[in-house]
DNA sequence: GCTGCCTGGTTGACTAGACAACCAGCACTG
DNA sequence: CAGTGCTGGTTGTCTAGTCAACCAGGCAGC
């Protein structure tokens, strides 16, 4: 039946799970290892392997204690001018976005912000921190730095803006206007790795920016993200109709 | 002596690797499974654990039958105008770049190839099949379509230039400009996974082109291609100084 | 109501041992 | 001299079994 040679048997039974994947709903729950190795005669160990394969191939989420499930992947597009927004993508589709603000901290300016914010040594900088969701589910953060002389009273202000975007536009005349912007594939730092929950480094998309304001015509934001490949994959687009 | 409150044996010593792996020399040989286990006093199983958490961070390369090998991550850095040359980017690194032919094929243009085109049904073109090397190890491949039309007695002309573009620009008249870049990371088809050389199917950043001739003002040549993503690093870069 | 405990089911980690596939080098043979 | 076959070492696959960590839900007791 399987136009295998002498394929591991692991790999022939994820290419048959991975076929009739494709047509499965997102989220929906696999057959734990201990089912899957019964009703294939296999060990566990091996059914388990199964499912790994699948894991890597990022068609299934693995979830201790709960069982493996199917995944989807949203499709994260970047494009010259277009500085992607994460709630304009995951809300195409169909899913719901939520970001949550850890924290807004008042500090030194590190040195790699101080240069690229062209600020004096000792400047303070608001260093904002946020998480990312998709359904109410972690799969990313972001730290975002504003040069505090800017932006004196950010987080009052804050609060009573819908977003930050909207904070800097309305409450401080300050429109941003991305100027750098680099992504690329890559494994999760610790700290990210804390940050995002899990105990194991995820790859991710890591995202770094600079952003302008047209009206000072200097560098007013410094932006990195990181999301979660197994969750997102990064498209590069130029061109096109 | 580690700072470990409980993360597995795997994970530890994968770390205490991976530090000391960041000052050796890519290409070196690291210890077999079988001295990883002894020197560790792990059984083989842990050992193979810690050198596969090694291979899924890209840090080193397994070969089966000759051993685990320090790894690099070369950076393919994608940008607006720029599209990356598989050449430059080898080269700039210090290693040595080389592109085979596989095959050059005259046939009926496949449907999505004749639409990118703008040709009539039953329209014929060259599939120009690549291989890409790094220091004689094969890391990609890639695939170009041109109208036949255009570029009558292909092969015969291809002989006598160094390169493709070159026998386009020269040979022709028709020099290509790149108008629509696309790239992402994804998994291997079977059929790249086969022209790979491999069994299982690796990570790739995949490419997808279409060129342009201005003095035609029409698209000329469509291009695929595919790296190993355990060689290169997809980089996007917009914007800087 | 609700807190805390227990239980069954899940994935994660580890040890034990076996055989297969593959590679490089070497000696031997024709 | 070319090719064949052997051999030791390497990674790949698989079975067998154990314990740990974690999750959801049910249930008893406060």
């Amino acid at each position: 039946m399987a136009p295998s040679t002498d394929t591991p048997t692991y790999l022939a039974v994820a290419g048959v799970l991975a076929r009739s994947l494709s047509s499965a709903k997102p989220g929906s729950r696999l057959p734990s290892e201990n089912e899957l190795a019964r009703t294939y005669g296999l060990h566990r160990q091996t059914a388990r392997a199964v499912l790994q394969e699948l894991e890597r191939r990022h068609l299934v989420r693995r979830v201790r204690g709960r069982g493996t499930f199917v995944a989807s992947l949203i499709d994260y597009r970047v494009g010259p001018g277009a500085a992607p927004s994460f709630s304009e993508t995951v809300r195409r589709t169909g899913a719901a976005p939520r970001s949550e603000t850890e924290s807004i901290r008042l500090r030194a300016a590190p040195a790699a912000v101080r240069a690229e914010l062209e600020l004096a040594t000792g400047a303070q900088v608001y260093l904002i921190s946020r998480r990312r969701f998709v359904d109410d589910e972690l799969v990313g953060c972001g730290d975002t730095y504003l040069a505090a002389d800017l932006v004196p009273d950010l987080p009052r202000r804050l609060h009573r803006s819908a977003s930050l975007y909207e904070a800097l536009t309305e409450g401080y005349d300050l429109e941003p206007v991305r100027a750098v912007y680099r992504a690329e594939v890559e494994l999760a730092s610790e700290r990210v790795t804390r940050r995002l929950g899990l105990d194991a480094q995820p790859w991710t998309i890591a995202t770094r920016g600079i952003a302008e304001c047209a009206r000072l015509r200097r560098p007013i934001e410094v932006t990195a993200g990181w999301l979660r490949a197994d969750v997102f994959r990064l498209v590069v687009e130029f061109g096109g109709r």
